[in-house]
DNA sequence: AAAACGATCTACT
DNA sequence: GTAGATCGTTTTG
């Protein structure tokens, strides 16, 4: 029997606009493997960053140091710190264009007693709800920037069960994302796994 | 060279 | 709910 997760999301996936990819990847599975063993987690939570008119992307003002890898092929990781700690994101059309997918929470499947002793709570649902604890929990760093995720090596994303439509909601705007015309964060509606901003009200 | 900022998290009330 | 921590990247002088 074949190995589980052991086939990676193809670049033909991820080449596509990031909204379509975003929704896609919810149900997913996040994989690591290394020499003292696999983890994974089911993505839960996404957020769509778009190459043009989207003031929150960090592609919105051209290329620099940072985010280089955003303007890369479709599947590499663009990994950034923030209030020193790293968010993973994958990068999303072709080359040249500057858009991606901020991974935001997922639920863990394997590896959990490490994912535990790195982000130093037993509390299943700390581990990976939201996307600096889910670094943690994976120890992804500015290492992993530009790290091929289509290749099946090391870290890449499998298919997983897919997500029902009518199981998929949009996580609340925030900022001056609010007034998007269309939904750009996305969530699976059991909330149980979801990081603390995408399960406040709407609206609010 | 200095300052401001941030796609966040934790602890606490 | 809110305050404060924290540090690399970017912007500004």
């Amino acid at each position: 029997m074949a190995e589980k997760y052991a086939e990676p999301l193809a670049v033909s996936f991820y080449a596509r606009d990031p909204v379509s990819v975003a929704r896609d990847l919810l149900g997913t599975v996040l994989v690591r493997r290394d020499r003292v063993g696999v983890r994974a987690a089911r993505i839960v939570e996404v957020e769509a960053y778009l190459a043009n008119n989207d003031p929150a992307s960090h592609s919105h003002r051209g290329l620099t140091r940072r985010n280089a890898s955003m303007f890369e092929q479709a599947g590499l990781a663009y990994v950034y710190t923030i209030h020193a700690k790293f968010c993973l994101n994958v990068v999303t059309e072709s080359q040249g264009v500057g858009s991606a997918v901020l991974i935001r929470a997922a639920q863990p499947l394997e590896g959990v007693a490490r994912m535990e002793m790195l982000r130093n709570t037993t509390h299943e649902r700390q581990l990976c709800s939201g996307p600096a604890k889910l670094c943690g929990a994976f120890e992804l760093d500015l290492a992993w920037d530009g790290w091929d995720l289509t290749r099946g090596e090391r870290l890449w994303i499998a298919a997983g069960q897919s997500v029902e439509a009518a199981n998929i909601v949009a996580s609340p705007r925030i900022g001056i994302r609010q007034n998007a015309e269309a939904p750009l964060r996305f969530c699976v509606r059991d909330s149980r796994f979801l990081s603390r901003r995408a399960t406040r009200r709407p609206n609010g």
